[in-house]
RNA sequence: GGCCCUAUCGUCUAACGGUUAGGACAGAAGCUUCUCAAGCUUUAAAUCCGGGUUCGAUUCCCGGUAGGGUCACCA
């Protein structure tokens, strides 16, 4: 029987979570729900100066957003667990696999903990690479704790994961030549050796290494700009990784019971903002009218008219852009005012024709009963009159009057969702003010 | 620079020795059209280079080249 799959994420909360880190988490948590295991989280704070609860606190929160389950591990941040390394430190002294050495570079006179490196070269399995080598020689004795009571990163990783039973380490391509000096400890403890996969990195542009100057990093900041966690979880899945078909639209569920280690990529991937704005527009065009109204309650300063999410929904990337043109092109719901010239498109037409044509409109529309005040039917009973007439001299001014905007939907559509009485009157009012 | 890793359209990628090298995003053109979008159709675009192995290489091997990662008392 196979023995239970557990992984874990560890960020050091030093920063926002970010792309790169939600990717990492992403991957970890699909390779371990496809396994049926346990993804662990907890908080590589060693770094005393720089980790800060704050971040934490982002992390957290980042994950519940995107929806990405995970276990807290009992006391999950190391710096709570110093007890916990002091006897490996001790054991490692003791039996001659570390000494304590006198060159603090910070505080002259307090000691350092090294690593006695036995000089070995160091093979390891990579699910995603293969077979890795390196000669440990050139790492020299490396410092494994500040003193004592301090381990650093690979002392504490190293020991938390055997603590933890950490079966599979799923982590970015930069920690690969960190692995040898894992290893190296482990092997000293006597732990045994987890599988690694080293996933390939997220780039720039440039094809350097993402970071902040190339723009939004923090999730946080995708989320501001109306990203919603599906797609953004869609959209890093397969950066790096594909199930080897053409299908690109999956749920998390569904990316979980396709993924596996071995169709993850070896080389780095650059990050698309195109094609993240298009997985966006395509996962809300899924959510249902009443959420995607909840989602977009959250950029939107007044309620969203329900008659206008299905317009909202087919052509807004981002739910920012789905708010600012709830305001902008589709604002003729509420009042409108704007300027009577607007009507005459800037002067190329004529008052009197336009508003004779406001007026056959009109006469068009009265009689027409409420329940075949329909966008279909409506545009059924212009279209005729308005290719006759000059569809730009007749159905320009009537769009602008009923939407008092430049850009806006077509007049059809606007003056169904107005109804009959307030498409009548604003049609009335524009006739009136030419 | 040492060590490690990588290499298919501009980008994300399919192909696991034999395909007209496929799909998606972005681009271009067209359709639609009163405006702005959306939508639909069409189209251009790639195996880094050089050697091998093989009847046959995108695919396997070697060498270049290019790119990336890493060389902390950070993680």
């Amino acid at each position: 029987m196979a023995q239970t799959v557990i992984t874990r994420f560890p960020p050091s909360p030093t920063g926002f979570l970010h792309i790169g880190g939600v990717r990492t988490a992403l991957f970890n948590y699909l390779f371990t729900a496809h396994n049926g295991g346990v993804m662990y989280l907890r908080f590589e704070d060693t770094d005393k100066e720089r980790s800060k609860k704050e971040f934490e606190d982002d992390i957290v929160a980042g994950l519940a957003w995107l929806g990405i389950p995970y276990t807290l591990a009992d006391n999950p941040r190391q710096s709570e667990r110093l007890s916990v390394y002091q006897p490996y430190v001790a054991r490692l002294i003791k039996e001659g696999h570390a000494y304590e050495a006198e060159e603090s570079e910070n505080t002259p006179g307090k000691k350092v903990v090294r690593f006695k490196n036995p000089n070995s070269s160091i093979t390891f399995h990579d699910a995603i690479r293969g077979s890795v080598t390196f000669d440990t020689t050139e790492l020299g004795d490396f410092v494994i704790a500040r003193n004592t009571d301090e381990p650093l990163y690979h002392l504490a990783v190293v020991i938390d994961d055997h603590d933890m039973g950490v079966t599979h380490i799923i982590r970015g391509e930069d920690h690969v030549s960190n692995t040898q000096r894992q290893i190296l400890i482990q092997e000293a403890l006597g732990f045994v050796r987890p599988e690694y996969a080293h996933i390939p990195l997220i780039l720039a542009p440039d094809k350097s290494k993402l970071s902040k100057r190339h723009g939004a990093l923090s999730i946080n900041e995708y989320r501001a700009q109306g990203f919603i966690a599906e797609a953004l979880l869609n959209y890093l899945a397969l950066l790096g990784w594909n199930p080897g078909t053409n299908q690109e639209l999956y749920t998390l569920e569904e990316l979980a019971k396709e993924f596996t280690l071995d169709r993850v990529h070896k080389a780095g991937a650059v990050f698309d903002i195109h094609k993240l704005l298009w997985f966006n527009h395509e996962h809300l065009k899924k959510l249902s009218d009443t959420e995607y109204a909840t989602r977009l309650g959250e950029f939107a300063k007044k309620d969203v008219d329900p008659r206008v999410l299905p317009l909202l929904k087919a052509r807004a990337q981002t739910l920012a852009e789905a708010a600012t043109a709830l305001t902008e092109e589709f604002g003729f719901l509420g009042d409108i005012s704007y300027d009577p010239a607007l009507l005459l498109q800037g002067g190329k037409l004529q008052a009197e024709s336009t508003s004779n044509h406001l007026r056959a409109v009109a006469g068009l529309l009265e009689h027409l009963p409420d329940e075949s005040f329909t966008a279909e039917q409506l545009k059924d009973i212009l279209w005729p009159y308005a290719t006759d007439q000059g569809r730009g001299a007749v159905l320009w001014p009537l769009r602008v009057a009923l939407s008092g905007k430049e850009k806006s939907p077509d007049p059809f559509v606007i003056a169904a969702l107005l109804g009959k009485t307030e498409a009548l009157l604003r049609i009335a009012r524009a006739a009136k003010n030419l």
